[in-house]
Order: C-alpha cells, then sequence, then structure tokens
DNA sequence: TCAAAAGTGTTCCGAATACACCCATGC
DNA sequence: GCATGGGTGTATTCGGAACACTTTTGA
C-alpha cells in the first residue's frame, strides 16, 4: 500500500510464533461545502491502485508521531490549501475486511468550508478533484459510501443542535442566504419570519452596518456569527434549537 | 505489552530506512449501569503495569482478524458474561503520547447493563470490578478520565434523542421507574402527569397485563419498551424527543 | 384509617405557525 | 411603476408546565 510517493506504510502484529500481520491506520475525509443552494462534497478521484480512477474520500495513512486530528487537518491543508477550518471526527470504521489488500482501520473526519474561495488541488495521489452534490453521487472506492453516509447523517444531526452551519457560508452573510442554508441542510422550508425571530432571539448573530451591494431590489443587511457569545450562552445553559 | 498471558501485540509502522515503528489498535468500554437511582461505570483494577494497581476503563487489543465492533463485545463478554449488549462507539483517541510506552490508538465504546443481573468477572489482567456512580469516580489511568467524560457526554445526548435509556432498565418497568431512570440521566426533575401523558403518547411501550408485586401501596402497571414499534415511527419521520 | 405511591384532569402560558402586509431598490 | 426580495406585525393554534385531585393497595 502506497503511503505518498516514497515510503511504505507496514504496521505488523505479531503472533505468537513470530508471524507478522499487515496492519494499517488512516483518516479519511468529508469535506463539505456549499453552492447554488446544494450541499456538496468534495471527492477525488484516485491515481493509484487499488480503486484507480474511481472517486473516493481523500484520505491518507497516519504518520507514528502524528495525532489523529493533525493527520486529517493535514489531509484537508494538502487538498485545499485551507488551514484552521472547522473539522469533527465521527467514526472509526475497523471492519476487516474493508481494505482489498490490508487490514486498515480509518477514522472519518467532516470538515466545513466555504467552497466559493478557492479551487482544490490536485495532488501526487489524486488526479483531480471535484465537488459533487450530495444527492448525486457517484460509485466510490473502498467503503467510502458508507463513511460518506455516516458522514452526512452526523453532519445533520449536529446542525440541528449546534450553530455549526454558519462554517459553509462567508464570513458576512444575509438572514436569507442562512435560512436557504438551513433548508438545505435539513431539507424542509421555514417561513421567513418566523426564521428571522427565531434566529435573532437567540443572540447569536451580530449585525453589521452594512448591505448587500448590486442587487436589483431592497439590500439585505449583513450579519456575522458571533462565535465568543455562544460560548458564553452556551455555558449559561443556552443550547441552539432550529 | 502484554496481551492476555502468551501472546505480545507488537504493530509496527515501517519507515523508508527499514525502522519499525511499534503500534497498536485498542478498545475501550464505558460500561454503564443504573442501581439504587444512580448511574454507575463499570471500572476495572489493573493487575499490569503500566497503572498496575490503578482504576481504568476495561478494554483490550484488537486481534488481526477481529472487526472493532466484535473487539468491543468480546470485551464486555468477557468481563460481564453478557452477550448481545447494546453497544456504541463514540469515539477514537489517537493523540502520540496518550500511551507511556507506545504508540496506541483506541476505540471507544460505551454500551448499557441492567447492572442487577449479575456480578462482574474479575480476569487476568483485572484484579477486580467494580461500579462507581458516575459523579464519584476515582483517579483513572491512562487518558481513561477523557474517554470516561467523552462517553457520558455522548450518553447524555444520545439518551435525549433516541430511546436508550430502556437498556439500563429491567425487561418489564413502572413508568415511575423509567421517570426516575430520566431524571437521573439527565439530571433534572419532571412532572408526574406530564412525563406520562408525553412517553405514553409516543407509542413505544408495550402495556404488559402485570403489576408490581410486593409493594405496601397500590401496585404499578408493569411495561415494555416495543422495539419494533419504535422502528416502525421512525421510519414514518417520528423522532424521540425528552 | 392512614401512608404511600398510582394514576387522571384541567387550567394557563408561551412558543411555534401561518399569513398578511409594507419597504427599498434597480430597471 | 413594477418586479424582486427585504423586512415586520399579528391572530391562531398547539404543546408543555404547573398543580390539584382521585384511586388503590398494605399495614
Amino acid at each position: 500500500m502506497m503511503k505518498g510517493p516514497n515510503s511504505y506504510y507496514i504496521s505488523k502484529y505479531k503472533l505468537p510464533l513470530d508471524e507478522y500481520f499487515t496492519f494499517g491506520l488512516s483518516v479519511d475525509c468529508v469535506i463539505f461545502g456549499y453552492q447554488e443552494g446544494e450541499i456538496k462534497v468534495l471527492l477525488v478521484q484516485r491515481s493509484l491502485e487499488p480503486f484507480k480512477d474511481q472517486w473516493a474520500l481523500i484520505g491518507d495513512l497516519v504518520e507514528p508521531d502524528q495525532n489523529l486530528c493533525d493527520a486529517a487537518n493535514n489531509v484537508l491543508e494538502r487538498l485545499t490549501g485551507l488551514k484552521n477550518i472547522y473539522m469533527k471526527q465521527f467514526f472509526a470504521f475497523g471492519n476487516v475486511d474493508r481494505h482489498p489488500l490490508d487490514r486498515v482501520v480509518t477514522v472519518g473526519y467532516f470538515s466545513l468550508v466555504n467552497s466559493l474561495n478557492y479551487n482544490p488541488i490536485a495532488s501526487s495521489w489524486a488526479k483531480s478533484a471535484k465537488w459533487f452534490n450530495i444527492n448525486d453521487l457517484p460509485e466510490l472506492a473502498f467503503d467510502h459510501c458508507t463513511i460518506l453516509q455516516k458522514g452526512i447523517e452526523t453532519l445533520k444531526n449536529e446542525v440541528r443542535h449546534k450553530p455549526t452551519g454558519f462554517e459553509l457560508l462567508p464570513l458576512k452573510f444575509t438572514l436569507l442566504e442562512l435560512q436557504l442554508l438551513y433548508e438545505a441542510l435539513l431539507g424542509c422550508k421555514f417561513d421567513k419570519s418566523n426564521f428571522r425571530k427565531k434566529i435573532l432571539e437567540m443572540n447569536i448573530l451580530k449585525p453589521l452596518n452594512e448591505t448587500k451591494e448590486n442587487v436589483s431590489h431592497r439590500p439585505a443587511k449583513l450579519f456575522k456569527y458571533d462565535v465568543e457569545r455562544y460560548k458564553k450562552l452556551e455555558e449559561e445553559g443556552f443550547s441552539f434549537q432550529l
């Protein structure tokens, strides 16, 4: 199993009789984005066997001196150039037969990026990277379909109870943009007036003295997500719910 | 690092220059119980170095041909003799320095058992096992305190949104018993009438034609949790909430 | 007949819903 | 002035909280 251009990963499990078992540990990242009112996920086309040319989640083996979460952050940074992005571990996949060549246990992470800001970088282990609508996915390598579905499920669950969704929007956004995002995430419709009332009463949005420009209608006020404020409220027992 | 009485676990990560890195994968189980109106957790006293004699979560290394979840189930069965118990993976702990001797990544599982039914079994790697109140815990080996806290957090979260708590009760229970369990789990009080109304309207309890016996007051009706019914309702979009 | 818990009914209040309406801007 | 989305106000409904009350059993 190749790891980068010039090193092999061969973990071994020593059995009582001096036999070794090959064994690997990796991370896989489900990178979510939001474009044109739809939730997207970033996939790469594999340039190596196994599953050469098939679409897959981006991932890599964990280095001996590397924390799990650092491995995941590195993977994201190598592909997108983005640092300090929201990232969350959601599940470890450890079935014996999930990898055709070796025993590889992989830990799934998902991250949320504002996908309009940049173009993903193709790298040595990936021919190309592309955003896919989460409702229109290609066939995936390994058990990445399972991993991705679990990631989507976790995201939808998290978004309901924590103010996570903001990470998918630009820093400054309008209330309608926020509403449309949540409608895409949760697969439902909200009443405009009620949505505004609810989110504003939470006091986790900081109104900016700016408005959207170059629109052919009344320009909307821009808001910023106020993390500090949310953290303070959370300590006081407030719980986000949408 | 010893694994059982007669076998060693030595996973190795092969660096480019034929050097190997020792590397382990384990599971740790947070076993929850419920006794005398309090949530308990089962801990064992280590009989081996490192952290000899200290209290710890029960766990073990994963075998080469063993699925992660099977490893967790085996650990539980070896300690308690119980099979087919509710068990859920909650997090993978992969910091480089979490184990003093080696790089060991561990995956945390929690399970819910009706702890009145049996006594835990002391085994080769554990002097003794004991139930601890989750609000009165001893110092723990490794990073088991972190793991345990994360397990508790996950349980409390899950219990709110899924009918999980029932696993902690005997098969047949009264509504008051259920209420007291949820009060212990969530750390709050419920109004008797409202609690009953809410839980009964969910239609996930099957009333039995039996009553509690040998009580010096009006005997309470017994109920059973109806998993089938819940699964059907869940498919129709129902979501448990307490 | 009394204690203790089982079990029910009713009122009240606040939050969520539905919906109607006015406002600002570009073309 | 009209199309488009921004933004606000209000009546109605529904579910949860609070609390009072009746019932059944053993001692």
